[in-house]
Parts: structure tokens; sequence; C-alpha cells
DNA sequence: GTGTGATAGTGTTCCTGTTCACATGGCTCC
DNA sequence: GGAGCCATGTGAACAGGAACACTATCACAC
């Protein structure tokens, strides 16, 4: 019933594999700074959580520490960047080269994990057909055929909401299975597709009403 | 002990509060198509969630509904922003205006939900002194005179990481009490002041953890 | 005014994720 | 080579949020 690969796997929490991502950050500037080994105790109090959570989150994937020594910080980075894929280089769609759009293009940051933003598609006639930075500008009629020859994998949606279930569709269609959505609209999408939302407007409104509840 | 005024507030859920923003917008969508009412069922089937949550989410807050009926649109839409803090004009500081500072600043969905960015801050000298769209751009520095002449109540992060502890620094001594994070880097804060983080690698991350998984 | 149907509100159960606590087991030093 | 150390890994307790199922209540029809 399970289409995952049945060798393992014993359901992951979402939450573990978002501290993951922060570990492995953490790990990257202890390896920089010349550290060789780290506690699990040592990594939860950075970020002021459990040394048990640690543990346990890490356990999850192997047996990665030395008892009485803690992980060595090498080794488990090269471990973690492998289970989340940053081992590799992803071919990202960007859909959308409006403010935000082009914000995360020129952002240097994922390309560094591997991210790479391949292609672009708008269908605003003054951007389609131009090039930045050697990355091309799609109408989105072209997604279908690019997907394939680009072997894309990712794509963004930073395009309005109004266009932005349209967009998730062609995406989909196209055969794309991991899709992060700018837009303030829920979007549906196949089981098997990952949809990741970033919804800026609930970062604001939690803000104002945690506000609004301390000054009432 | 408690710092929250004594007469409610039982602790709602962080994902209330969250759902709450999600109900809001689609409540303004049903005004607009003049929906009069809405059951809870209806609502949850949009974000297929369970009916018993969106009631028990609501009924944090008081008796909106009707029993037979289900919630009147406008008077729910109005409750919600009341409790989220939607009624009035938030003053907002922006820090950082390089890629995402400045795709942030000319979004104007904010601005339609109270959010004013009123000011900008900036250390790079070439922006600095200049103003746009009738916004000044300053230097830090003069943050904690601005804060208390503008009323500035939320604080966005838009620098880079090495910065970004130093400006959360500043804003909470300049008597901020939210902040809205884009830095890759777990700032620290006092315990009254709300921090709230966007993490884009995480969000890719989590994309990539999947496609990793089921290519395995 | 009364009956009926529909839906809100809520006590309880269930389940997932977090924390605790301890036994396990590799490393080091004598 | 054995003893002691010390942080891991993990089963069990705990907590908090989500789902269920039931009861109370309201509108409306007759
Ligand atoms: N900019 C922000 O800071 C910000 C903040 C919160 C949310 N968002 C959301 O992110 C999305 C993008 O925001 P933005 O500010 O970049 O908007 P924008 O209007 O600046 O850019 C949208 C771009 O999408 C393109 N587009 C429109 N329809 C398209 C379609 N069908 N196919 C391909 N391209 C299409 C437009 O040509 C334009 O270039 C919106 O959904 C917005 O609500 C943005
Ligand atoms: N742009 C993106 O799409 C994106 C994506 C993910 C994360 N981020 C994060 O968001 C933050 C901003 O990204 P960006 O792409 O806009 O960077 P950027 O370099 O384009 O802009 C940073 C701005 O901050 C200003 N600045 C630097 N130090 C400052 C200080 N001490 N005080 C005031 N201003 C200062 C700079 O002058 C510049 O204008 C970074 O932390 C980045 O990691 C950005």
């Amino acid at each position: 019933m399970t289409p995952r690969p049945s060798f393992k796997i014993p359901k992951i929490p979402e939450m573990t594999i978002r501290r993951l991502s922060v570990y492995t950050r953490c790990l990257l500037q202890l390896e920089e700074d010349g550290v060789k080994t780290v506690s699990s105790e040592e990594l939860a109090e950075r970020f002021n959580l459990n040394s048990a959570q640690v543990r346990k989150d890490l356990a999850y994937f192997g047996e990665f520490g030395v008892r009485g020594i803690g992980y060595y910080v090498s080794g488990l980075k090269a471990e973690l960047q492998r289970i989340l894929g940053l081992d590799r280089e992803w071919q990202v769609a960007l859909v959308g080269f409006g403010n935000l759009g082009s914000a995360l293009f020129n952002y240097k940051g994922f390309a560094h994990q591997g991210f790479r933003i391949s292609v672009i598609f708008d269908d605003d006639p003054q951007k389609a057909g131009r090039t930045v930075d050697g990355v091309p500008i799609l109408p989105l009629r072209e997604l279908a055929q690019e997907a394939k020859g680009r072997n894309l994998q990712i794509g963004i949606v930073a395009v309005p909401p109004a266009a932005a279930q349209a967009v998730a569709d062609r995406l989909v269609a196209a055969g794309i299975k991991a899709i992060l959505n700018f837009a303030p609209t829920r979007l549906k999408v196949p089981k098997d597709v990952r949809l990741q939302n970033v919804d800026l407007s609930i970062e604001l409104e939690t803000l104002s009403f945690y506000l609004a509840q301390v000054s009432r």
C-alpha cells in the first residue's frame, strides 16, 4: 500500500526534517570553525531545544554518534546532507518573475545548497523571451517540454494568487513532484506531489494577533 | 504571573491562530462573492480539514455561530479581523533593503491588511538617505529615535545572516515587540518579544528530502 | 406555539511528538 | 587488558493538538 521504499522509513515527523535542516547549517558553521566533535547537548542549546530531541531526530536515520564522544562534525554533516538530498543538484523552475520571483532568483544562497534555478517562466510579454544571468525567461506554455529537457524537479510558484492554481496544475502535469508556493492560496495537488507553502500574511498576522493580545 | 490580561485567553494553540488567518482570507472571498452564511463543514472542506477543528478554533474566542445556520460571513470576518488585530494599522520597520527587502516593500498586499512599512533602515551609504515612494531609508543608528516618533511596532529583518542578531538586538532595544526574521539564523530575543521566522532554505530542503526519499 | 431539521459548541478519546531517565557501549588512561 | 567515564540510543511517561461523538440551541415551517 505504501508507495515508499519498504526497507525503512518508520515515518519521520515533519518537524524532524525541518530540524535536520537547522542542524546541517549549524554543522557547516562548526566545521568552518574547526570543531571536530559536538554533543547532542551542545547542539541542542544553540537552538534552545532538548538534547533528547536532537538524539532522537538523528537516530531515525542511523547511529551516527559515538558514545562518550558525541558526533563527528564532518561525518554527521555529510550524512545529513545526504539524507536531505543536498549532495546533488536539483533543477528548479521559477514561475513568476515579479517582485518576489526576482528576489529569489538573485539570492545566491540557494545555488550553494544545490538548488539551481535553470529556467524562469513568466507570461508577461515584456519579460518572456529575455534572459537573466544566462537563464531564459519563457512563456508558461513551454513548461511541459522544458520540464523534460531540463529534468526539472522543483517548481516555485511566485505568481499572483489568481494564477497560482493554474500554474500548479501545469507544474503537476509536467511531472514536477515538489512545489514551493508563495501565493496566499491553498493549492490542490495530487498526493504524490509534495507541496510546501510560504504564506507571509500568516506570519505577519500571527505577530499582530500577539500584539493585539498584549495591548488589550 | 501571566502578563496576559486575566479575563480570558485559555491558551490558544499556535496552529489555531494560523488557521484564523486562513479563515479570514476565505471569508473575505465569500463576502465578495455575496455569500451570507457559511457552515463549519463548508469552511473545513475548502482547506481539507475537519469541521470540528474549525468550530473549536472559533469557539476559543466566543460564540460566533448560529446553530442550525452556521456563521454569518461578514460578522465572523469582522470578529476574526478584530481578534487578529487587522482592524487597525500597524507601523512596520523594514531593516535591509536588498533583494528581499525591496520585494517585500513593493508588495502591496500587506498595506491592505493594515501593515504599513513607514520607514526602512539600511546601512548601505548608497541607499541610506534616499526615499522610496515617500518612505525614508535611514541608517540603522536612527532606529531608536524613529521607533518612538513613528510608534513602530513590528520589525522585519531582511539583512544578511551575520548582521541579523545585531539588528534584532537594536529592534528589541527600541522597544519593538514583534519581529519577522528572514535571515537563516536562530535569533535570541527576550521572552516578551514575539519572533516569527521565515526560513526558505528549510522549505526547499524539506522538498529535496522528500524527492530524495522517493527517488531512492 | 410547537415540531423538526440542521448545525454550533464541547467533553472525551486518540494520536503524534516531546521529554525523561537509564542502560548500553565505545574510548581512554592507567 | 581492565576499569571508569561519558554521551549516545531508546523504551516509557507525558503533553498537547486533532478528531470524534454527543448535546444544546436556533431558525423556520406549519
Ligand atoms: N512580493 C512579496 O513580498 C510578497 C509577499 C507575500 C506574498 N507574495 C505573493 O507572491 C506572489 C508574487 O508576488 P509578487 O509581488 O512577486 O507579484 P508581482 O505581480 O510582482 O509578480 C508576479 C509575476 O507573475 C507573472 N505572472 C502572472 N500571471 C502569470 C501566469 N499565469 N503565468 C506566468 N507568469 C505569470 C507576472 O507577469 C509577474 O511578473 C503573489 O501571489 C503574492 O501574493 C509576495
Ligand atoms: N533574497 C532571497 O530570496 C532570500 C531567500 C532566502 C533567505 N534570504 C535571507 O534574507 C536576508 C536578505 O537577503 P537579500 O537577498 O535581500 O540580501 P541582500 O544582500 O540583497 O540585502 C541585504 C541588505 O541589508 C543591508 N544591510 C547589511 N547589513 C546591514 C546592517 N547591519 N544594518 C542595516 N542594513 C544592513 C545591505 O545594505 C543590503 O541592502 C538574508 O539573510 C538572506 O539570507 C533571502
